[in-house]
DNA sequence: GCAAAAGTGTTAGTCCTACACCCATGG
DNA sequence: CCATGGGTGTAGGACTAACACTTTTGC
């Protein structure tokens, strides 16, 4: 895949862009990844525009591939942002001379509605990598409430509420979590997306019901007080379990 | 609202359309509306382009008062569509001479992604309206999967699918429905948007349980066999309870 | 051996399912 | 008066919610 950068705009059609919402689980907390600015200092969600021969959602890919380096994420669209004055601010418009880098104006000047990815990345195996325009690109929390540009913070939050939506009905366990993970973890990621507390006892027992867990041997050591058990998804299992949606309510 | 009308496409923003699926409920049989293009024969969803100001649902509102004549319509983005091939057969792009209408070819030979919304609406306060391009607006069955132009089966589809999920979130059931409506009728409704049969007793108690209907006195007279009552949505109760979602499954 | 986390179990209540019976209406 | 659809009720089983006790581990 060949890197693509803003200095060339002419192969991206115009009006149209597309931002990503990449989610991470770790240390018990869902993390969001962002650039921010070289410029303006602000923060901003990793994005991008389409090429004249590219579908929205190869698009995104190559974005989530060129900030993560991962092939194969989980990607869903959730919403298109179209207020007519949302991209007015766009940072990326202002002068970066000082950098060297050679903006094209005409094409950053124009009014741009944004289709809205979210993706589900393991938190583990990317490796951020800042675009042209940034001098960082980081996982903040979600629960942090950073900052961010132009109608980001939206974009974020009708992504989660997007996610927490579709919590029964896609495999969101599976694309946020490491291959083995234990029953307090799994729970804690439901638990953050949900935004509220579940009993310990009746999760795991309802999401057992499920059999869309593999209970393996191993334990995981290291960690103080009694060592709990890992499982792996049983994934055949999980995607005819998700095609019905997973039953009940959390 | 002034019309606005495909040969001036001056003010229209290049490679963004937009799809409106409008559903409608008569007879007991879900419904969606189709035009037919007076060139080429072929039927095709309603729909648009977003003027350089408007916001995308704006446009679907522009779309929306011209087919149908309403305003205040239930309206919700359900996906983009981009594939890059897609618009390639846009039979509007093909002459029109005939017609007398001078297209601008320029403008409907690029390459469009198309923002799907569904609509839902009350079959009796539509008076279908055709465009410039097309001979009829009608109703058709949506078990009748009648051939559509370009993906405008697909689009269908996945609005069917977007609006079966979103059952027990969005007050579908309201904005489908007369103002008063008897208890059978609802029941039709949600079995043929679920695409399945419901016991008759069963469902009346649990959606009674929601509190949102009000029972009305009067009963619905004409009909063969024993009148049903009228009931009436409870609007204060069935936005609440819809912030939850309705619990459990059909 | 103590504190904290994890494994496992029980019970009461609620909800869902699958039915049966009676009533009203038009032919 | 009968066929059909509509109004109402009930019993059994499944699932959920709330809660207690035991076990493991590091300090």
């Amino acid at each position: 895949m060949t890197k693509t950068v803003f200095t060339d705009t002419s192969k991206f059609l115009d009006h149209i862009s597309l931002d990503c919402v990449i989610f991470g689980f770790h240390e018990n907390e869902l993390k969001v990844l962002v650039l921010h600015y070289k410029t303006t200092k602000e923060y901003a969600l990793p994005g991008g525009f389409l090429l004249a021969d590219e579908s929205l959602e190869d698009a995104a890919k190559r974005v989530l591939k060129e900030r993560t380096g991962l092939d194969n994420i989980f990607l869903k669209q959730f919403k298109v942002f179209s207020t007519p004055g949302r991209s007015k601010s766009n940072p990326a418009i202002k002068d970066v001379k000082d950098l060297g880098i050679q903006i094209n104006h005409a094409f950053f000047d124009q009014r741009f509605i944004s289709v809205g990815f979210y993706a589900l990345v393991e938190f583990t195996k990317v490796h951020p990598k800042p675009d042209e325009l940034s001098d960082s690109c980081d996982w903040v929390n979600v629960t942090d409430n950073i900052e961010l540009m132009m109608d980001h913070n939206l974009i974020v939050n009708e992504a989660l509420d997007s996610m927490r939506s579709q919590l029964n009905h896609q495999p969101i366990g599976y694309n946020l979590l490491p291959d083995k993970f234990t029953m307090p973890e799994l729970q804690k990621l439901y638990e953050t997306i949900l935004g509220k507390e579940l009993d310990r006892r009746n999760f795991q027992r309802k999401i057992l019901s499920y059999k869309i867990l593999n209970k393996l041997d191993e334990r995981r050591k290291g960690g103080a007080y009694k060592s709990p058990y890992l499982y792996e998804f049983n994934l055949a299992n999980y995607q005819k379990a998700l095609n019905n949606g997973l039953s009940g309510g959390w």
